[in-house]
DNA sequence: CGACTGATTGACTGCCCTCAAATAGGGTGG
DNA sequence: CCACCCTATTTGAGGGCAGTCAATCAGTCG
């Protein structure tokens, strides 16, 4: 193993993965990793292609989603810093990713191999259950918002939505929680058109619940949010 | 390891879950198994308790769906011989169950209690593998069926389920494939309101697509039905 | 035969999507 | 500095899918 490992960790980084390991484990992982940057509109995994690495952002943003054979995109999760994806990489040897992962900000990524993935399993028995841990929340989240989706409101969603985001993506700022996010953007994870979207938005900052900018929504406080979701659903 | 184990499969019976195990992991998996009657509006497992036994379907059938604030149910896949259930329990130590799995029909299932698992773990290294080929079918259920409800219309989610659930629980008779499913039932699991449900029905009978008992669907074909939702999603 | 559960049909309603058209922000090149 | 363009955003009008509600019919079982 080597004395230090070249991955750069920003401060304060902390990954769900690697709760599931051990100090000396993440040390192994961490040196067989390769750091790479990534562009918005990169695509980082393709549905239906081999699964070929295992990767993990460090800084950045990216979306995973399926794509509909009518074109449209599924929207199923935000991919930020400390999240692992590509794990079909180390579940399965011959097998396919699952989604599609494009970047939608400027960032970087830790890569795993196959040969690097089959050696840290060998060394590193509870990778298996890391593993699990993550598929499991994952499978807990979307299962989550196809309750969203069937029992709520489009605007219940988007209420939703903007606080999953603001969890995952959101930056404290002098007037609230700042998220880059479109309104095409938001339409398209809360599953509602552009125009309700819109048209909620616009609500929203009369209330004075919210300030909009082109491509960025500060939310003055996030109960309001959560509230507002309350009903039918969690 | 026992000669026999006590557990009486039925012929035919098969199981994701096993494909991940060598012969003889089998044989040991089966050997700390206990079998179990199960009943009609039996609860298998509740969302939220504590996860304290691993569980799989021998015979009958389970609904397994998670429960929503106003009462209503998330339908999330049928539970029938051969899936695994409560897989928590094997996860992770301390674990809450992430859905609510109630019988339809009497059967019987195998069991594994804590005890059983841990010494499981421990003798066998792929379990965890054939979790995570399990866990990630369940994931890639749960989003094909988020995709459905977010691009297909009623009609196309009912045919839908209709296919899935031939696939499923559908025997296969004299006049096509039976299936026993009661219209609200069939509502349910395709998120559509009993209403919709009985008037497609309707449609179908009328156009000879299927007929209808009380209680029961026979499908002439699947092909037609599979046809149905061919556009926008898959 | 009566009770209960499942199935059916019609009328009405409403949420939210589609489409069209106009407005505004932000960066670029002249 | 200003004209220009491209993209993001806004607003209104209209329509349709499918859900709700109410009432009736039909199959099964004791």
């Amino acid at each position: 193993m080597e004395t230090a490992s070249a991955v750069a960790l920003p401060p304060g980084f902390r990954s769900r993965f690697f709760e599931g390991l051990s100090a000396p484990e993440i040390e192994a992982v961490l040196a067989a990793a390769r750091q790479e940057r990534i562009f918005p509109h990169q695509f980082l995994q393709r549905e239906g292609d081999p699964a070929t690495r295992m990767w993990m952002p460090v800084t950045g943003r990216a979306a995973a989603y399926r794509l509909a054979s009518g074109g449209g995109k599924l929207f199923l999760r935000w991919a930020v810093p400390g999240d692992a994806f590509g794990l079909a990489t180390i579940v399965k040897a011959p097998a396919r990713y699952l989604v599609t992962i494009e970047a939608v900000q400027e960032g970087s990524i830790l890569v795993w191999d196959i040969p690097s993935c089959e050696s840290l399993v060998l060394r590193c028995p509870s990778l298996s259950k890391a593993v699990n841990l993550v598929v499991a929340d994952y499978l807990n989240g979307v299962i989550d918002a196809l309750g969203a989706r069937s029992f709520q409101t489009a605007e219940q969603r988007l209420a939703r939505m903007l606080v999953v985001s603001a969890r995952q993506i959101g930056r404290t700022g002098r007037e609230g929680i700042e998220l880059d996010l479109t309104n095409e953007q938001l339409a398209v994870t809360a599953q509602v058109s552009l125009f309700t979207a819109t048209r909620k938005l616009s609500t929203w900052q009369s209330l004075g619940t919210l300030k909009k900018h082109r491509g960025k929504i500060v939310l003055r406080s996030l109960s309001f949010f959560e509230r507002i979701g309350k009903d039918t659903w969690r």
